[in-house]
DNA sequence: TAGTTATTTTAGCATTTCCTAATTCACCTG
DNA sequence: CAGGTGAATTAGGAAATGCTAAAATAACTA
């Protein structure tokens, strides 16, 4: 008689630290207290409680002074949480009227209230999205997620033909000064040239030519399209 | 400068004693800290300590061994988190496939998660619903309810004609068998006979007779539709 | 009315999650 | 390589919520 439990239910907050901890861990390895703590608006001793607690269930691995690492277990956690979370913005702005500035919020409290089946049933009843209202992927049922292989704008060659796939951020007001300069997953654009020091970018679209800071141009995800 | 701040955010927990408090002193005056105990599935100290915490913050009154009422303040709140749940719960039925026999659930965890914008969203989507999948009065966003004059089908008269309008309960068994018989709000009833020694009603629907056993008759609440 | 019973409350703890203050550690610089 | 600096951890606590066991109270019954 095997008894099939999936993994026991996590609470909230474990549920932000290890979402917290995938997005910091997903460039290099270990995932800083001190990033956490900020990611999390919390206090480093408390992220050094947790860490603790965490490494004990066997969700991430802790190495002392240098951070943490989801182990399998807590990546799957992780991935699930995220697929909820970009499930419900693509469901709230598709269904529901939200913009793609307001939604994070809201989908960040009801990710941890909604079942499977709840999710299951909104990602059918949308056809199954692959990408959340910023572009970034959503992970499959099964924790499977897609790897882009995108230049920031903030790093695309001179010349460079772009479609612009993702927007790393989910600060409604870039968002909004963002989607009014016509800068949305999707759009196709040239890099015309860049201001020396850190200088802005100018690109140009179809609906003219933009200057786009350091700041905004590092969150622009591109996907090189030949020529 | 008047600070309009609403009332401060509840805890899940102390949303879910509101709710229960209010459904248990629907009825009569008082709720008894052992119904308190019962409906949410805790031990009665855990009541008492709550109900402590809930008069201090002026959300109840507690008369000590004798139970505790909603103040206005706890009432208004309580009634929020039932419009809440009713949204919901037709929400999910109307919109996502949901039975009404599995959407309590689902609407039970979610009612805590949810924005207001959200809900009333959901609401005006739905065309602004006034009656929950099992007939319950959803209160307006002022906080208003309806109160329905019924009679349950347990102490309805022999020969009355009736109009089913609001089944009481949310277990999922119990309403399965419920809407397998055809007795869903809305249905016309008559009522033909009724066992003595608290023995079951007999009702003729268009569909045919049933006969219903006195702890689902109580369940079923009736409008007395002339003649 | 006195005793029994059922309900309610108090006492004393455990857990989760957060905090501030103090300490420890790793690493870099002179 | 000795300090110094900044990051991380430990110490000690608070608040919310739950528990069991014991005490207090109300209510019923004989």
């Amino acid at each position: 008689m095997h008894a099939v439990l999936g993994e026991p239910p996590l609470t909230r907050s474990v549920e932000d630290y290890l979402k917290a901890i995938y997005h910091l861990s997903s460039q290099g390895g270990f995932a800083a207290t001190s990033d956490i703590a900020a990611s999390l608006e919390v206090s480093a001793p408390s992220v050094s409680g947790m860490v603790k607690r965490l490494s004990e269930t066997g969700l991430i691995e802790h190495v002392p002074y240098r951070g943490v690492q989801l182990t399998a277990q807590g990546r799957r956690a992780a991935l699930k949480m995220i697929r909820r979370h970009r499930v419900l913005e693509v469901y709230l702005t598709q269904t529901l009227g939200y913009d793609w500035d307001g939604v994070h919020e809201e989908a960040d409290r009801l990710e941890h209230a909604v079942s499977d089946t709840l999710i299951e049933r909104m990602a059918h009843a949308l056809g199954d999205p692959r990408y959340d209202p910023h572009g970034a992927p959503i992970p499959t049922v099964e924790g499977e997620i897609e790897e882009a292989d995108l230049v920031s704008l903030a790093d695309a060659k001179i010349g460079a033909s772009l479609e612009l796939r993702q927007v790393g951020t989910e600060d409604p007001a870039r968002l909004r000064y963002l989607a009014e300069q016509g800068l949305v997953p999707g759009v196709s654009l040239r890099v015309t040239e860049r201001q020396p020091f850190n200088g802005p970018t100018l690109v140009s679209l179809e609906r003219g030519t933009r200057i786009v800071g350091r700041e905004l141009a590092q969150l622009l995800w591109c996907r090189v399209s030949g020529s």
